[in-house]
DNA sequence: ATGAAAGCGCTAACAA
DNA sequence: TTGTTAGCGCTTTCAT
């Protein structure tokens, strides 16, 4: 059977309270007796129950991550961090998929996890901030991603103004002077890419030409070739360069332009956004803004155990990003490789 | 505060048994109580405290997950049919990451989780049938991956070499002849799928040529364009085909015979093993073996429920899969799009 | 600084 | 068929 508590105090001659206490980290316990206990521990191969713990502590023990798909790289990746964040919490990670279903996002609003878990962190792609003002749930929640919330409730993001910025500043500076962006569109509130985009071609004295954006209704690749598709078709003469609102659909983009007989990025430079594993295994390897990942996952899990502890003024927080430059800016005829690699 | 056993209990003027009884599916509950207690239920809101469910039956209540990466998109996208299927049994998932480290890998032998978890499936990299042999904690195991165990756990599994010989026949029967694999080396025990990339060769009298293959040591993008460099590097003629271990790996070659000028499937026919959510999205798409990966997640967690119900023949699991074809093997210069896609 | 004992919310013998 | 009650293993007042 495996050793409980009163196994551990008794080996040490102690109390369960004391095994507790050094266990727990309490203070004041003398050196000797951390130490008989921790020997006790070892000797006996001693584990916590986490059930009979948060029980006793009044608390589940887990949170969850809402994020649209798992196998969406992005999403993948910010698991990944997350759980390690978590982990250091002693939270176990519950991760639930939405598929971008606006009702499924919705109940994770209206407590679908009842009380079940100490916190949510949530990527929702479908409600807006309105329904997020009027959730009753009381568990404490974290949003992450692009949708503005206004204040709602805790805010994890990169500062994709900016970003967007950067990317197509980087278009610019290659001497590129078609910019088309996919996925918008622009104009439209709270679409901090798209604010981003005309505000580099602005700086530069470019007018937003409405004729180089296409908006998509979802990230994946299939979205953005036939965005691309449609665009090509439409126009007389092809963009110089492609800013993409995900790398997944940059992928799309980059299959559309071949398909056209059009090389990247000798005759259109592309540049994604999320840089995902596979930007580096791509042909070309995929230029892309890249967020911190860690630190988004790090301040979300920071913000649940904050929020935990009573804290309850809703903050935006921001964390970094930076542009990684591969091969569908940088490459010539896709055949160098630059160091960005 | 949260409603608990005893609230529903008294809103329906029955005892906590009785509650429980309905909660937990008990047969001789007439149906009078059960609407009247479902109604209480209902009423206040109720929802099971799991740490107190866990810690009265005696279980975790998790199960752990151990897979090389959650952002390998092979790896996510199991790990979203393991949640799906644990679900279903009750089990929240515990997600670990081993990075391929064999000794993070002997640590969920060794029992890192102590009793914690109520099963773990694991989809090692580097330990071997001895060391999964000799393991002493005794928690429910059940193996993923194309490693043999000889019996020693339960192992989810898909005919690896059939699904090679699959992909193999498959180049053949386009006519190509001289046809490279990514990923061996053939011969060495238990590479399954080079196994059956000989059997798909000898089958049409075609000997096994040892320049045309290239071991890896990772599954990583990088790996692949290395391996397929230095194939080219030592060759006259380049291979009119490679079938490659992995998607990743093929994501790679494809990049390598790219930057050679050689074009895919024109002048290389390139076959993948996975069938990752990319291989539609890259140039060209990519055909691959797709493993029934919901099936692999469903038995697996089958597998440890009946383990913890005492059933403890190690068994062997065999699960479907299928050869989807798409451009890297059937499209004219990249720019048909087959049906399939 | 350490010990004794009362819960945390649920399940499952055992009774009725 | 339904009720009573003793744990499950841990934390945490409250004493000492």
């Amino acid at each position: 059977m495996r050793p409980r508590l009163q196994d551990v105090a008794d080996r040490a001659g102690v109390s369960m309270k004391t095994v507790s206490n050094v266990i727990n980290g309490y203070v004041h316990v003398s050196e000797a007796m951390r130490a008989k206990v921790l020997a006790a521990i070892d000797e006996v191969g001693y584990e916590p129950n986490l059930s009979a713990r948060n029980l006793a502590r009044g608390r589940a023990g887990m949170i969850a991550l809402v994020v649209p798909q798992l196998d969406m790289p992005y999403f993948a990746s910010l698991s990944m961090h997350v759980l390690e964040a978590a982990e250091k919490q002693g939270w176990v990670v519950l991760i639930q998929q939405t598929r971008g279903d606006a009702e499924k996002e919705r109940a994770v609003l209206a407590g679908r996890f009842g009380q079940r878990v100490d916190g949510i962190v949530f990527s929702p792609l479908r409600v807006g901030t309105d329904e997020i003002r009027q959730r009753r749930d009381r568990t404490p929640l974290v949003l992450l991603g692009e949708r503005p919330v206004d204040g709602v409730a805790d805010h994890v993001v990169i500062d994709n103004v900016a970003a967007a910025d950067l990317a197509v500043s980087h278009l610019l500076d290659l001497g590129r002077r078609r910019v088309a962006m996919i996925g918008g569109p622009v104009g439209s509130t709270g679409t901090h890419r798209s604010e981003g985009y005309a505000a580099a071609l602005t700086r530069r004295g470019i007018a937003v030409d409405p004729d180089l954006v296409v908006p998509v209704h979802s990230n994946r690749g299939e979205e953005g070739e036939a965005a691309m598709d449609a665009m090509l078709a439409r126009l007389d003469t092809p963009p110089d360069a492609v800013f993409c609102m995900t790398d997944w659909v940059a992928l799309g983009v980059i299959r559309s332009l071949h398909l056209h007989g059009l090389r990247v990025p000798d005759d259109v430079a592309v540049v994604g956004f999320d840089d995902i594993p596979y930007s580096t295994a791509s042909t070309p390897t995929l230029t892309s803004i890249s967020p911190d990942r860690a630190a988004v996952a790090r301040e979300a899990v920071a913000s649940l155990a904050a929020q935990q502890k009573g804290e309850h003024e809703p903050r935006e927080i921001e964390v970094g990003f930076e542009l990684v430059v591969r091969e569908s800016t940088a490459g010539g005829a896709g055949l160098r490789r630059p160091a960005g690699r």
